[in-house]
DNA sequence: CATAGTATGTAGTATATAGTACACATACAG
DNA sequence: CTGTATGTGTACTATATACTACATACTATG
């Protein structure tokens, strides 16, 4: 059950190929722009193999998946939300914390009501 | 006006030396546990001169500074706010994007009633 | 003025991160 | 059975991160 980075992709990619032929594992690298060894390594977990946030970035869309989803199996957060958090620290930082034990539809709920300009 | 790491902790340590005369560099470096060179790198902003976030932790504590604040001056965002965000990625990724624009009251006042439990 | 304390400059180190290069074995298609 | 595509193993590399060690120079005080 512990979905791993490397097992999600090899899992999602071997899908798309059965309908698709471009997405061998040669092919996904080469569009990606590494070596087919590398993302060999990386669906199999290799623990001294990583990508960058740009390459998980255009991996998330050869696979039709969420970016942040994949960042955070790679154990990441994107830049740009650290960077929203670090430009105001105490009032994120906090807040997150606070969200932290928040049930989904209590988090959804804030953030609707906050794209509905209710604050 | 440019605040760095650095500037920051050089300040604010040369402030409490002027009561205390345990807030050398020297003194503070072996209270974290770093060399006296590698702390006066940090203050004077050396590029290639960073502290572990445990580190910066504990200077905040000697500093009696957030934490928090220290660690976004260094380009860094708290362990476990990134932990809480990659536990469910979608939610809080687009949640903290959202909330990007919000004047700092109106993020406090959701935080606020977060831990009121009004959610 | 001696010396204790203070900051700094230079050099070196270990580990993590993010890869390339290429040989190899197998399967698959014409 | 020939050539091509596929995934994998091994070795190597460059840069970033996070420091230590030590020599040097200033400066403040008893």
């Amino acid at each position: 059950m512990t979905t791993t980075f490397g097992s999600f992709v090899r899992k999602k990619r071997e899908k798309l190929r059965k309908a698709n032929r471009d997405f061998s594992l040669r092919q996904v690298a080469a569009r990606i722009g590494v070596e087919p060894s590398y993302l060999s390594k990386i669906e199999r977990g290799d623990h001294k193999a990583y990508l960058t946030e740009e390459k998980i970035r255009l991996l998330a869309g050869e696979l039709g998946e969420d970016p942040d989803v994949l960042l955070a199996l790679s154990g990441k957060v994107s830049r740009d939300v650290q960077e929203i958090i670090r430009r105001r620290p105490e009032l994120f930082a906090q807040l997150i914390r606070d969200l932290k034990e928040m049930p989904d539809h209590a988090v959804l709920r804030i953030a609707r009501e906050v794209r509905d300009g209710k604050w």
